[in-house]
DNA sequence: CATGACGTATACTGTTTAGTATACAGCCAT
DNA sequence: ATGGCTGTATACTAAACAGTATACGTCATG
């Protein structure tokens, strides 16, 4: 049940700069907007992951879906836990309900909604 | 887009005190695990809400659903969060698609899932 | 061979979270 | 008129969160 935000950070970093200079941790820090050595600290895991914003400029940066780095993280973005909070009983069984579905079916779900027959 | 957590708290737990002396600041207080001038606080909303165990915990002895009550407090329960974490993208997209669906669609969803014709 | 750029070690900080402990004033019944 | 129960005011705290600022040693290179 660890975390691990941090080894997925670095490898996701060095990936990218081994074709683009911009990686560095120093370069990167600045992108993003905090000191090089907290980036360091962060891979390491020398301290927790970030911030959710932090998470979703870093996210940016590194062009990576920013559901699946919080949830990294694990944390769930502020837009999602407001659509549940809004309506917390039928989120809730609906979520539990679908905890075991297997991924397919899930799509099918997902497909059903937004091509709506309501 | 306050949190009228303690006004909730407040008004339930005077309304089953009509019925049940257990129900007095300072017996709730006791039940539930916390002192008095807490729970005090938290109902005059002197202070944000409680952690997520402990408003489980008051669920529990004020016999409400703990969704709700976590809701209330901007809270969304940890097996719930494990569930999406688990495959952010799918229950991301998910959820962004079912945020404006009508109750009644949810509920056909939920019913779909469990009578589960997959 | 020194001058940058690299990642990291070290020390420190302000803020938030989630409460505790104690004391106090008002009321009500005996 | 006092003993006991109310709710609340006041002061304090330990731990976690989310970083900053600076200095250091290493390496490559021009």
């Amino acid at each position: 049940m660890s975390e691990p935000f941090g080894q997925y950070l670095r490898q996701k970093r060095e990936t990218l700069l081994k074709q683009d200079r911009a990686y560095t941790v120093r370069k990167f820090a600045a992108t993003v907007g905090v000191q090089p050595s907290y980036i360091s600290k962060v891979e390491r895991e020398e301290v927790g992951p970030p911030s959710e914003a932090t998470i979703i400029r870093m996210a940016e940066v590194l062009h990576e879906d920013p559901d699946v780095l919080l949830a990294l993280a694990g944390k769930v973005s502020a837009d999602l836990r407001q659509v549940i909070l809004k309506r917390p009983r039928l989120f809730a069984d609906l979520i539990r309900q679908l905890k075991d579905a297997p991924d397919h079916a899930l799509l099918r779900v997902v497909r059903e909604v937004r091509d709506g027959q309501w």
